[in-house]
DNA sequence: ATGAAAGCGCTAACAC
DNA sequence: GTGTTAGCGCTTTCAT
């Protein structure tokens, strides 16, 4: 059917061996062949065929992506489409193409990531978050199987490349921020438990409340899916306390936004009665009213660096795991006040 | 370095290809040597090598997945994560596998296809866009590749399988709605005029007016990307009219939202100055307050039969294109309301 | 019902 | 420098 590396041969007398040659650029071709066989590509139109050489190669020049369950929560937030931004950018720089794989239960997700594996469809696999005893990771761990992930592993840190922000600093700081405004009744909006980046940033949200001596409140910590509605439930548990917060930081900027709006409904004003720090920085932030005060992860670089990292490792095997990390900042904007200013009225 | 047929077959003791024929479940095979062989393969933890297979079939069964440029809006509209999922769904069913391309111009989007066509990486692609005079198109109908697009083709309708709402009749009912609550300062804020769909739509709302004898207003109409943004830039320009609308047919709900803050901001209440319809009933819809009134086009059912279109193709060639229409439903809620409720006043 | 052998398109070791 | 040849792992005629 197509025109093959025989039909170049045949056209520009030479072996087949040559024109591979030719195609990888080897030095030991004279200019003379390759300028010969470079027309004959060109006269017949020749492609090379992916496939073939990717069996003959052993690779396959492509990056299996896993995703977190369809269903989930994670596809609908900007998160996603970020991430793979910059996963696709890295990837295109070294010309690596991107496959993906999803599904609706973990099973039907590891059977994907096995397909991928075993079937030598993907040269190496990103994870795009990380889970609390993720079956995934230790199947690849098991057959030892290239693999980055974008978060901090629960286990095996040392053995796994990961790409992360130091989630613990921001969520500290970013409490610390608000402490600085006077507030102590801060509440910690986190996503799912079983991700490692909710434990993370719940330690630094306790660590920043303990060094100024202030006793972590259970009441203040609850735990909703990264979605607008999971910032509406919080919000509703939060402000039926005999005692609410007047401060609370929330993991993600859509679930900060359902906050927002379940505030304005009962009727509280942000930042008057609430200061909100949220993550992410996605677009919304901005252009929310008011604009939120947002802990900025960087999110296009985590899977740029993601898609980096795993085609070094495919590129020098080997080498010892590494801990690639995005820096954050927090971009102040009109969510938070100092407790002092409304009392001070 | 993995294990093959050939030690599956050496275990068994039979010929690699009777191990084929297990695989394919080829039924001239006695059901004890299948038995034997798959004993074989249990023990070995033999898994097929797909690129293999790949070679030795012609096929790959793989999808691509063209999006248009990264930069683009699109990445960011929950369009986008929805109808992935939609195409994963349809995909994972027959065992396809789903394969991404992007880029930042129009020319490294084509290399992409390119690569992914020529290189034999994909059986099939699906463009996630329609846009007028696409090169993408005109690529794969010249090379005869198979290809399915989600939305209507702008030329060769009859030759091109596509999934795709009737937007010219969703616009048009929409534009009814309000016209039967009065309105007839109806403005259109419609996408990228390059998009077919952007093109449908502003039929659909023309003829709703026609049919009424309102005449076009051409001041009426204005054009914005597919982003919140572009909500707020479309106020701008149609409230300082010396006649501003009455109702507005935005169609997309993030620009809506868009929209909606930016008529706040001026004091303008919706629906009580301002009706609004707006277009693909994305989780906001329901969020925002008030709630959207939007045309839910079923985004996730169009991805699926992308797939499902698509991958029927691959399995029966030479069928003539098809249309595949998605239904369309007017979600009423509540930004819309009758213009005489108003005036009676 | 099963085996032998050729071939999918490319690469790479080995020759010269 | 370039050609010859043997695979990569699987499928598929063609024999038997």
């Amino acid at each position: 059917m197509g025109v093959t590396i025989k039909d170049v041969a045949k056209l520009a007398n030479v072996a087949p061996s040559t024109v591979s040659r030719v195609i990888a650029n080897n030095p030991r071709i004279s200019d003379k062949t390759k300028q010969k066989v470079r027309e004959a590509m060109d006269e017949l139109g020749y492609h090379p065929n992916f496939i073939a050489r990717s069996l003959a190669n052993q690779s396959t020049k492509v990056i299996g992506l896993v995703l977190p369950s369809s269903g989930d929560v994670f596809f609908q937030n900007p998160f996603f489409p970020t991430v793979l931004r910059g996963l696709s950018e890295g990837a295109h720089e070294k010309n690596f193409a991107l496959q993906i794989t999803t599904g609706q239960t973990d099973e039907e997700i590891l059977d994907g990531v096995v397909q991928m594996v075993q079937g030598r469809r993907v040269d190496g696999v990103i994870l795009l978050y990380s889970r609390v005893n993720d079956q995934i990771v230790s199947y690849l761990l098991e057959r030892d199987f290239p693999f980055v992930v974008i978060g901090k592993p629960f286990k095996h840190e040392d053995r796994i490349t990961h790409v992360d922000n130091d989630n613990f600093s921001a969520t500290k700081e970013a409490t610390q921020h608000l402490i600085r405004l006077g507030h102590e009744r801060i509440a910690f909006i986190g996503g799912d438990l079983e991700l490692v980046v909710t434990l993370e940033r719940l330690l630094g949200y306790e660590k920043a409340l303990e060094s100024i001596g202030v006793e972590i409140n259970n009441s203040y910590i609850v735990h909703e899916p990264f979605l607008e509605e999971g910032g509406v439930e919080a919000v509703k548990k939060l402000m039926n306390l005999v005692s609410p917060p007047t401060a609370m930081i929330v993991t993600d900027d859509l679930m900060a936004l359902g906050v927002l709006k379940k505030l304005n409904e009962h009727q509280y004003k942000v930042p008057r009665d609430i200061s909100i720090v949220s993550f992410n920085n996605v677009l919304f932030g901005e252009l929310s009213r008011p604009q939120l005060t947002s802990v900025d992860i960087n999110i296009f670089e985590l899977g740029y660096q993601a898609s980096k990292a795993l085609i070094d490792i495919l590129e020098t095997p080997n080498q010892e795991a590494r801990r690639i990390s995005v820096p954050h900042t927090i971009v102040v904007r009109q969510s938070c006040q100092s407790l002092g200013e409304y009392v001070g009225l």
